[in-house]
DNA sequence: CGTTGATTACGAAGAACCTCGTACTCACTG
DNA sequence: CAGTGAGTACGAGGTTCTTCGTAATCAACG
């Protein structure tokens, strides 16, 4: 993929819905987005996104059906380094830190974090593994 | 302190060089931008800063210099959260673990994340008390 | 005093963003 | 065929963002 792109703001408010629902005709975001939008509205943005490459839509009966072309976990990265080189300094582990402080997680999250964080930090060794834990 | 308020791009940029070297003149900060920008623009976003409180300013011999007023852990939990909510549907582990993925973090910093989820966990099963002291 | 250089103040101008109104299309219905 | 309703296309218009040009200020110098 080319360009992640950064989203502006009522476009992210869009590719929200699309991410969340996989899919959905102009009523039906509309429909979904938690602030009050004309129909049109939610149209040209839709179709600005397509412009954009952002989604992609489809005829389906009378109306089409839009699809996100960006993954949300592209997008996301996209976003999370932006904020972590910006805000953070490049320091992933601050930003790491303030969202942990952020957003309380469950006991089961956390123990699936850890052993993410294990992988993470033998890819960073690269080698030297004699303690690889199990998995959930 | 009101609203974290969010930024809009180019404020980011300035930020980001007061939050780095936690002050600096309109020329320092122009300097120390990794793009191209007239003296007159940076002291105009400066200008606009300040006027929505984002950064004070304290006469230093002829010129101004420019402090943050908005913390970058502050900043950072907003900006954030923020992604977690319209990216990865609140879900701040899957935000965690995309990051983790995007960023390769040194065994030091793994073994200091793991700590903090652990104190995370522990808050967990007892309560939480608001966080963010006094700021200046 | 007049010039120079560094700095701030002001506001114009273009670009991007966002919201819609209005017109147009087309399948259905009677 | 005319009317109706669901949809899309187009483009105007307001707001915000961003970049600067130009003018004003003021200390220092000769």
């Amino acid at each position: 993929m080319a360009d992640p792109a950064s989203f502006t703001e009522r476009e992210l408010d869009i590719m929200s819905v699309l991410w969340e629902h996989g899919s959905g005709t102009v009523a039906e975001v509309r429909d979904a987005l938690p602030m009050p939008l004309g129909y049109t509205s939610v149209l040209k943005m839709l179709q600005i996104l397509a412009e954009k490459r952002l989604v992609r839509h489809e005829q389906e009966g009378r109306a089409y059906r839009y699809y996100p072309l960006v993954e949300q976990g592209a997008a996301g990265g996209h976003a999370l380094g932006r904020i972590v080189d910006k805000i953070f300094q490049g320091s992933a582990e601050l930003a790491l830190a303030r969202l942990v402080k952020e957003r309380p997680l469950s006991t089961e999250e956390v123990g699936r974090l850890k052993t993410l964080l294990d992988r993470a930090a033998a890819d960073a060794d690269s080698d030297a593994d004699s303690d690889t834990g199990g998995d959930a």
